[in-house]
DNA sequence: TTCTTTGCAAAGGGTTTGCACGAAC
DNA sequence: GTTCGTGCAAACCCTTTGCAAAGAA
């Protein structure tokens, strides 16, 4: 359809290589949740389920695992336009869109939606490099009951 | 070029008709800000420019005015990605680019940028109503900095 | 042993709120 | 006179940080 990511803004901020990241028992949990949801979560709710199996951890280790987890492309950050940092464990291009009924995230596949950073970069003297896309709508089942209860 | 906007955004998150809005001075005041910088301001921004004429004023107000504003479409509340809050006096359509070197924030004009919520919606059973789009890249002064050593 | 990571608790930034007073209409 | 908005200060939410102790390699 469109044209072509030049590059991607999630990338640049990946740590460059980088000594092997030591295996805590923490961190392995981190990623078992998010292998387990397989979908976002705010870190509270990671540090929730975490600390049903571990009931020591810190809030701060959750943090500062997620933080370097995404940097090392292990979880995507996502930060939606107002709304708390969350975090995913599905690392497909994705987008999201945010229902305004029952506020929760969906995933939308990337398939087919490109920005043209070159029709962009035509607006003026900048260089554009990177994208933050994000949209608001209905999710299904809303959909749903809203067509129902028009 | 692409297609249209079905809808934006920010027109639901404006308040239904409503009362007229009281005009007191420090919302007066608040404006006329936005008037003569012409650019986005955070609430602390607007709360030191507003200082200056009213030393009494509180951020609070502040904040408060900025709400209300932005709801009744006077200016613009603009929330990108992992950053504070910003409020926008120029109403234009236009989206934000947010510089990697400096960090600050360029407008770029909307003219031939738009989005196909049609072919969003072929990828679900959702319905898409809005989006917000925001870039990342080098403003003019950098690009001609980092073109000049490479 | 060495270097990283942890738990804890405190601090931080940005923003919101309860309240009694004051200002618009 | 009524309502709405204000100043003030405290509270709030989410996130980050300093530190000494614990744990990986």
């Amino acid at each position: 359809l469109h044209i072509v990511i030049i590059y991607d803004m999630r990338e640049s901020e990946k740590e460059s290589a980088g000594s092997r990241l030591r295996m805590t028992r923490q961190r392995q949990v981190i990623l078992d949740e998010f292998r387990k949801a397989n979908t976002h979560l705010t870190a509270d709710e990671v540090y929730e389920k975490v600390r049903k199996r571990m009931p020591r951890v810190s809030l701060g280790t959750v943090y500062r695992n997620l933080e370097i987890l995404s940097r090392r492309g292990f979880v995507d950050k996502i930060e939606l336009a107002g709304h708390q940092k969350m975090f995913d464990g599905n690392m497909d291009k994705h987008y999201h869109l945010r229902c305004v009924r029952c506020s929760n995230i969906i995933d939308i596949p990337a398939r087919n939606i490109r920005v043209d950073l070159k029709t962009v970069e035509e607006e003026g003297e900048f260089k554009v490099t990177g994208y933050r896309l994000e949209f608001t709508g209905l999710c299904p089942q809303c959909r749903r009951i809203a067509e129902k209860n028009p």
